[in-house]
DNA sequence: CGCGTGGTTGAACTCTGTCAAACGAGGTGG
DNA sequence: CCACCTCGTTTGACAGAGTTCAACCACGCG
């Protein structure tokens, strides 16, 4: 039986969103799956490729990104254990984007044939997996409204909130202080601000009291002002469930 | 038959995206529609709404956008005839954001059920609408890195390619002037910018002979200087076929 | 013909970026 | 065990893109 421990974040995640049968779960880690560890800054695909799998982050962390013409980076998503981070390989051939890890991570990669016939077989299963794309969706669409409209706390504030939220689900998260491989560098590239501007808000929020982020640990002593910084109403990620209650929550 | 000519850019937005079968296409078509003309402003669905039925844009445009706490407005879709503007609530139950007209409009509403069956009976059909859903998330990707990496004039030049490019698709763009019913504050709330600076720099491309936007008609001059200022790369639209030949593409 | 919506203009201001340098913790090899 | 290197963080001075505020204009419509 594959239901190894490793998986546990994948069946969370899938739970926390929809209501996928038992024997979807089953199916869907009976399908052929290469495992594969990998160091940190491991591209997993470029732009422009035209993957045959779908990657699946059981350990690590990983995030999506362009780069412009200028040089720049932007970064379009982070992900968390249990996510597929590029499930939307199934239908778009092409990357429009590149997938990297953010530290040492663990990878499982799935055919998309096998996943597409699963999804034929199943379509409990097809619409989980539909419905986690969606989701994937509102993030970024929650990503538009703060890179558009929300100053630079916020936005920060924002990120941390959902990082917590995330990882809460897959319950690697569900303690006031966790350890987040992201470089200030990296927060800057993904909310459209420089490095300089995260340090200097961070230090900010220390000051105030709410969050320390030292040494790519967060520690969160306010939950409820980082919240409020953030305009954080987690009604996006469209759980199921809600958020596991522990001391921010 | 319901192949009446308003669904033709419907018809064109799915081909241009897919491979749907000529079966596929007539049985969205078969699906039971309710047709409705509705003014400028018209609001489909609001923000915590819990839909029963798809819009289909049949005529004019429309938008998606949320109100943030302090009152400003983050517009996340500009979508045009033969969109599925709120596709995604078939999975998600809820609504994070809020659907309304930018003109008078004629729109079809499918219901839930109908629309699901369908996806159960014909997987081509599935696939196609799940790909469109993939396609809007790119389209946000696209917009996040504009929001986060781009300066104001590659913002509005890009947000220009872009709703030409989706215009042509459907040929009703395939022109080098072409009637937006988009203000300058709509712009504005969809770029991250305030409409002061949408005004200035449209004046600049202006007189710098790349595009004039008055009175709500967009004349392209120089379409390729207006792409090079974008960075507008047309693959993140996913489409199947090369983007109709005209004076501009 | 008055009102409203959308567009235009100018001046002051401010957030965030840019540039440039220094610091510090962790890992490596001599 | 220490020198050294690297990556990430920290700091300061300055600049500038875009905002804010506050008018004013112009066209269309009842």
């Amino acid at each position: 039986m594959k239901a190894h421990i490793r998986y546990r974040p994948l069946i969370r995640n899938l739970r926390s969103t929809t209501e996928i049968a038992e024997e979807g779960i089953r199916q869907l880690l009976e399908l052929p799956m290469i495992e594969q560890e990998v160091d940190k800054g491991y591209e997993v695909v470029h732009e422009g490729d035209h993957p045959t799998r779908c990657c699946l982050v059981l350990e690590g962390f990983a995030f999506r990104y362009r780069i412009l013409v200028d040089g720049s980076r932007q970064i379009v998503a982070f992900n968390v254990p249990g996510d597929l981070p590029d499930l939307q390989s199934l239908h778009l051939k092409r990357m429009d984007h590149a997938l990297a890890t953010l530290s040492p991570a663990r990878l499982a990669f799935i055919p998309h044939g096998a996943l597409r016939d699963l999804t034929r077989k199943n379509y409990g299963v097809a619409d989980a997996l539909w419905r986690r794309t969606l989701i994937d969706a509102a993030i970024l669409r929650e990503w538009v409204t703060a890179l558009g409209r929300k100053p630079a706390p916020a936005r920060i504030a924002h990120i941390l909130c959902e990082l917590m939220a995330r990882l809460s689900i897959v319950q690697l998260g569900n303690k006031s202080q966790v350890r987040l491989p992201v470089t200030q560098n990296e927060l800057a590239d993904a909310l459209g601000l420089t490095y300089v501007t995260i340090n200097r808000t961070l230090q900010d929020f220390s000051r105030a009291g709410i969050v320390d982020f030292r040494h790519q640990v967060l520690t969160i002593h306010n939950w409820p002002e980082l919240q409020r910084i953030a305009g954080f109403d987690p009604d996006y990620l469209h759980l199921t469930c809600p958020l596991p209650k522990w001391g921010p929550f």
